[in-house]
DNA sequence: GATTGCCGCGTAAGCGCTTACTATCGGGCA
DNA sequence: TGCCCGATAGTAAGCGCTTACGCGGCAATC
């Protein structure tokens, strides 16, 4: 069933039928009513497809995500989402797991799709594929990665600030020994907040004890990099997880092991999800607002300006430090065997 | 960028261009390596718009939830994703927030898209809804509501058994005055729950009081539905969830309020998603296997047997309970008054 | 009563692809 | 030598829709 047939039912020509659905041009009352009635019997339903190939516009934008399983990532889609809907755009959602290969798979899709823009909420680029869309001509805006170009935004976080905030928050409180809790760690995005912890640990004196542990993005990750500390021998007071998702993990991990927090164990996260205020302790982390980056991010894929859109730019938001129950005092000099039960 | 400009430039036609990035009929090597070079050349990126109004299949399948929030159905939604990844199918998601309105329009858009097939993870399907899809052609597969037509199969999951098995260990343990926590408590599915609930505490002798509230499916309707039980001065031994999510939030409300928990209040969640495992106290809920339902529902969209799919069928879960931190004896008679604190 | 202008609608040309169907060219074979 | 067939590649007809263009008719205008 095609505009044709609703056509033939409601004897008109498929123009008509189209100016109907489309809401636009003039068409009389009554024919409008027999079109709609057609529609309606026959079960209709406009081939978008065909839509899109005559029409060329497209209300759609496509985002891709690295973890749909993070809520951070569901945070920032939902925000999207909603103003997408109220701006009367479609969303595609596509999630890549960190996998590169995904991510060029999905791009492509994106591109095939003719969408208006392109929102990429994701750690795993490299150079070649961000040279790629530069050269296109589609609106592509970034969450924490690449720079500007002519058809290029970018959205960041103030990372190293964060980070910095928590390092010296936890020093203030007697810390000096902590470990950092990662994944992924050579996605830039990443190894930004690495190194913004390595660089914040080094400049404070006296010197401060520090490692590193890697897993996998997740609660399960946060819990096997917690082990991987322990079994390494180095007994951190304080560990720093790269977000709140992996130190969901690493409370767990604690709690199974009989390490108090924050009585043995300091723990701070990144992102400020909902779980972090809901969990037990709750999490002392930085708050992201993933809210407003799902709407910058759509903005300024639609915006219709086109002199602001000529030279496109770079946000960076700056984090807000909250503090809640998962971080205390550095205990006193006791070794983690002894709290671990044997 | 179309086909025709590859076919120029590798001085060859549109079809040859077609049946090389198709890679479909018989072509010369020297000329395929002359189209793809060109293809790379002009960064050529096939319009899968016209490729789905020509080529009339689509090997796409459209996935509806109702909560990307609740990790439920992130679990879903990413087990059907690597199912349609590994069969080369593409996963469309949408999401409606439990609003009808935007179910609608989702289902119509996916119809628009000439999905191949749609899974539908929803419990806000009124009846006229599943009438015009199962008069439709697609093939489609609920979660949880509707029932067999000739191109509707139905996963589903023994919701009442899993009640019946908690409402039966609360009881074991002493429970005598239960909460039961929900939401959308008039969708299909949900008030199923609520039934065998009912049912369930009924049947059992000496009787159960109970009492049930209602709130939005996430941490804080947990909260919030927490809040009123206390309110309405009935004083549970026993708090049941319709899902582990809302669990959560009942979780947090409690330690909230200094009320233990299983000491004071045991707490039951449903579904078993991974931070039930994770939380604190861990929850006693009922495992229902998300991994299975996403791998079924793609598997009843997209299996080529025309004998079977003849008959579509009805596939019933049995969950597994699972014991936790959240569950214990039920204390003594003592007014929730004396255990909060002024 | 002829002219103007606007409303309402049909005609037909694509949008970028896929895919019969056809045409060409050698080579193998009788 | 003549013929047939397979390997290649081109031609062109759609897929279902939008939209520029144009035409008839009717009210308003002079």
């Amino acid at each position: 069933m095609n505009l044709e047939e609703v056509a033939r039912r409601a004897k008109v020509s498929t123009a008509t039928v189209s100016r109907v659905l489309n809401e636009v041009g003039q068409v009389k009352t009554s024919t409008r009513a027999r079109v709609l009635k057609a529609a309606q019997e026959l079960k209709y339903h406009p081939n978008l497809h065909a839509r899109n190939l005559a029409g060329g516009k497209n209300r759609t934008i496509g985002m891709i995500v690295s973890n749909m399983e993070n809520p951070f990532f569901v945070d920032i889609y939902k925000a999207a989402e909603r103003e997408a809907r109220a701006k009367g755009y479609e969303l595609l959602l596509a999630n890549t797991d960190y996998n590169p290969e995904y991510l060029v798979n999905h791009i492509r899709m994106m591109i095939g799709r003719r969408v208006s823009g392109l929102a990429l909420v994701i750690s795993e680029m490299d150079s070649s594929l961000i040279q790629e869309l530069s050269d296109g001509n589609i609106p592509v805006v970034f969450y924490d990665v690449g720079t500007p170009k002519h058809n290029i935004s970018n959205i960041a976080v103030n990372y190293a600030k964060g980070i910095e905030r928590i390092v010296n928050y936890l020093h203030a409180l007697g810390h000096r020994r902590m470990a950092f809790i990662s994944h992924h760690p050579n996605l830039g995005p990443l190894s930004v907040r690495e190194h913004a912890f390595r660089e914040t640990v080094v400049r404070i004196s006296p010197p401060i004890k520090w490692q590193i542990a890697v897993s996998a993005d997740g609660l399960e990750g946060g819990r096997e990099a917690t082990r991987e500390i322990f079994a390494s021998g180095f007994d951190p007071t304080a560990i720093i997880c790269v977000n709140d998702f992996m130190a969901l993990g690493v409370l767990h991990e604690l709690r199974q092991a009989g390490i108090s927090v924050p009585g043995d164990v300091s723990v701070t996260g990144f992102d400020n999800v909902q779980l972090a205020s809901v969990c037990s302790p709750s999490l002392t982390t930085v708050h992201v607002e993933r809210e407003r980056i799902g709407h910058l991010m759509f903005q300024s894929l639609t915006e219709a300006s086109p002199v602001a859109e000529a030279c496109r730019r770079k946000i960076v938001l700056d984090p807000e430090f909250v503090v809640r129950e998962s971080t205390g005092p550095a205990r006193k000099r006791i070794a983690f065997a002894e709290l671990r039960p044997a």
